[in-house]
DNA sequence: CGCTGGTATTTCATTAAATGAAATCACTTT
DNA sequence: AAAGTGATTTCATTTAATGAAATACCAGCG
């Protein structure tokens, strides 16, 4: 597994060198060398003329696919209305996020027009543990046929930003979560009621569209 | 290297059994299935409910980040533009493809507005053999401060499917091409022509755009 | 309900690849 | 020229990978 390790730090770090990979990993240089050499001879990886190692062709040709096939590709395809949606009626930016072990993952946004906007989160990881998004993604299906409550919480992540979350169910349990962030002095009072109602909306939507019952 | 092919495979098949993974990549299915249970266990796949193997949060996660950091992030930010006004002025579909090996990848696209259009090929590959696609990526840069020529083909792919292919330069060579596709019909006579004046146009910019010389 | 076929899982002995330190090389900076 | 940093090569050792066979599970069919 040392491979995906390195992999994935080249992937994650943009352009990276080989000590600098094999630090991040812990792989001896001669080692780390060897793998980075085997993934660049099958274009996951490629090595430019300064010597660094970044993403490849067949890395690009696989991320693709990631979102064109399998649970991802029906899980953004259903939410992608709900986004536009959620970013129209709420004037802030939506964001749908997964669960990764104990994190979370942005992995898909629309993004609120107006000029003082949240943006940029979609890539980011989040811990599970002290964010809204984390509770939502962790929480069980304890509301018995009611909408999911939604959960909130400001400057978890970044200081004055404010998240609005409602987890998204499928067929094995909660898939993913929708997440509407904005400048806390923004979401107050009865935008913030509104916003919240807005995102369980949205969620329940989409659940319904992944898996109707 | 097993492990990349079993995760090669699942990622792009979209929710593969563990026979199937196991025959596709030639391992025995002990072995696949105990290099599944890592990638699963690290989160780069998830199994279903059916026991099918799909992409996983993790591999999510460095997909994103393989179009936000490294060479392709610049490359898909400097086509964008390009690829907008190429839609816009053929009125056809617009793509940028890169070299994976002995194929070529389609890694971007703005599709034209028109009802008939050609859709559908981001993550395709299509060989660097007998395509005008591949010729271009093949290509060398032969012209000497000119512009370069456009390549052309038809039926390569797709029966009754021209496309109009211009490579992009950047500092260590040829880094993608863009290709204009539509129906064989509509490219013909001057709009041919002028079609292939905004591709090379349109390489020429973004060429500019990566590497001003 | 039993049988068959296909898929998945476990076990265990064998093999091959991975490993990593040390020596060496290359390049940049002082 | 020397020093420091990063990369590469070599080689002996270790560890993980390997894969066949046995077993278990499940769905479909007669």
């Amino acid at each position: 597994m040392r491979v995906l390790s390195l992999l994935d730090r080249v992937v994650a770090g943009g352009a990276v060198g080989l000590t600098e990979a094999a630090d991040a990993t812990g792989i001896p240089v001669s080692t780390a060398l060897r793998h980075l050499r085997v993934l660049t001879s099958h274009g996951y990886l490629v090595r430019n003329d300064l010597g660094r190692y970044s993403v490849g062709p067949s890395f690009v040709r696989l991320a693709l696919a990631a979102f064109q096939s399998g649970p991802y590709a029906r899980l953004t395809a259903a939410a992608q209305p709900a986004l536009q949606r959620l970013a129209d009626t709420t004037e802030e930016s939506a964001y749908l996020a997964v669960r990764d072990g104990s994190e979370a993952v942005y992995i898909a946004t629309v993004e609120s027009r107006r000029a003082i906007r949240h943006v940029g989160w979609v890539g980011k990881s989040v811990p599970i543990e002290g964010t809204a998004l984390g509770e939502a993604l962790a929480s069980e299906m304890t509301n018995h046929g009611r909408p999911p409550a939604p959960f909130f919480n400001t400057g978890a992540i970044e200081p004055d930003v404010t998240a609005v979350v409602a987890p998204i169910h499928g067929s094995e349990g909660i898939v993913g979560a929708f997440s509407v962030l904005g400048p806390a002095e923004r979401l107050t009072g009865e935008r913030l009621d509104r916003t919240a109602e807005a995102v369980v909306d949205a969620a329940v939507k989409t659940s319904l569209a992944l898996f109707p019952r």
